[in-house]
DNA sequence: TTAGTTTGTAGATAAACTTCGACAATTTTA
DNA sequence: TAAAATTGTCGAAGTTTATCTACAAACTAA
């Protein structure tokens, strides 16, 4: 008989993807005996039980359909500031990680991760609070003089991003001169300066960079 | 002591992500008593496999990392003729179906299927040979007077499905013109019949469509 | 096999977009 | 707080793209 005090972890999996849920599931408890996984398919869903009950650990999928989880990782925190959340993404992390990191993520795991990285992506983030690429780690630590550094959408004013969704929306000049009742010339030298700033030279490569915002 | 004729269906999941391939591999199993699961994480891995062993069904990823796995459905069902392949894919079937089934898929399984419609596509491909959403079967129909209905990258020759590429990776008419040593004027005019044939107007929409070949 | 269609290619001209420089209004920083 | 950087805006000039037309070669189809 163990000791009682051993405490079974409560985690909930957030992804739009059944098979996504399974999947995670079967691996964590493959690789952690004592564990309680609860599942939410949505958004919403997913509030609604971090309403109504305590979990050590959230993992998060980054892409929802309706809208991208970063937003809610604040709230998350709010209501239930010690659990740890691993966000869940096909992207490099390296892209956007001070941004999920500001708002509260704990840590990231990648979609194509085996086995073994899954298991050290949880016990990092349950022991140590956090789990971090050793990329991202620097980062964290060049961001400590500047906290925008490489966390490219944040360079970007209000009216660069809107510019820039618009952009990515497949709008043109004219059409966005239009919509914002400026100059196409403003909107020429806007978008100059947007792929300046994220060092791009095609709204092909905008796109990935928007989508993760 | 059941009938003994009662033979297991034999799986291949191929997919890039192991939890993918877990978390099927789990629904399945629940859904269906008598199966024998094996993985590829890779077009290779799966060719191999293929090569040496006799599958009843194969469900594959359509987006490998590795190319589009079109390509390979062909050379598949040539080394077994009598698999059935279920397209695992998170795009609407409709935009692309029919160059899938041209190739010789037997169905499609969307990844944000439910436990109920992963068993009824396994059942159907199993049982009639085919699993298409009602819109594809119309397609199909259809297509028997005109084979590329609706399938809208058919109708890109060579070099328009060459431009289209090019495109679509961010480059610009002149450097589509330098590179493929013609003018820009053509490569506007080739833009132009791109985007009638596929009934877009802008590279943004181009990209879904290019992705899916 | 003849007429119609698709494909690959451009020229001319118009339209859209980029680049550069500029300027006022903020905002940041030293 | 004074100097420096950022932000939102544009005109003019230059570059790139779009559009329309055209034409020969290849390829259907009647």
């Amino acid at each position: 008989m163990e000791d009682l005090e051993v405490k079974k972890l409560k985690i909930l999996l957030a992804d739009d993807h059944l098979i996504v849920r399974q999947g995670l599931q079967f691996v964590i408890q493959d690789s952690f005996e004592d564990t309680i996984i609860s599942h939410a398919s949505s958004i919403k869903q997913m509030m609604i039980q971090l309403t109504n009950e305590k979990f050590d650990l959230l993992i998060l999928d980054a892409q929802f359909p309706d809208g991208i989880s970063v937003t809610y990782i604040h709230e998350i925190k709010l209501l239930q500031p010690q659990i740890k959340i691993l966000v869940f993404t096909s992207f490099a992390e390296e892209h956007f990680s001070l941004k999920f990191i500001n708002a509260g993520a704990n840590g990231f795991l990648n979609k194509l991760s085996e086995e073994q990285s899954i298991k050290l992506a949880i016990q990092n983030v349950m022991e140590q609070g956090r789990h971090y690429s050793s990329f991202t780690e620097k980062l964290l630590d060049l961001s400590k003089f500047n906290p925008l550094l490489l966390n490219p959408v944040h360079h970007l004013s209000e009216r660069e991003l809107e510019i820039a969704k618009l952009l990515v929306n497949g709008y043109g000049n004219l059409e966005i001169a239009n919509t914002l009742n400026i100059k196409q010339n403003t909107v020429s030298t806007f978008k100059k300066r947007i792929f300046e700033k994220l060092n791009i030279n095609s709204i092909i490569d905008l796109i990935e960079i928007i989508k993760m915002i």
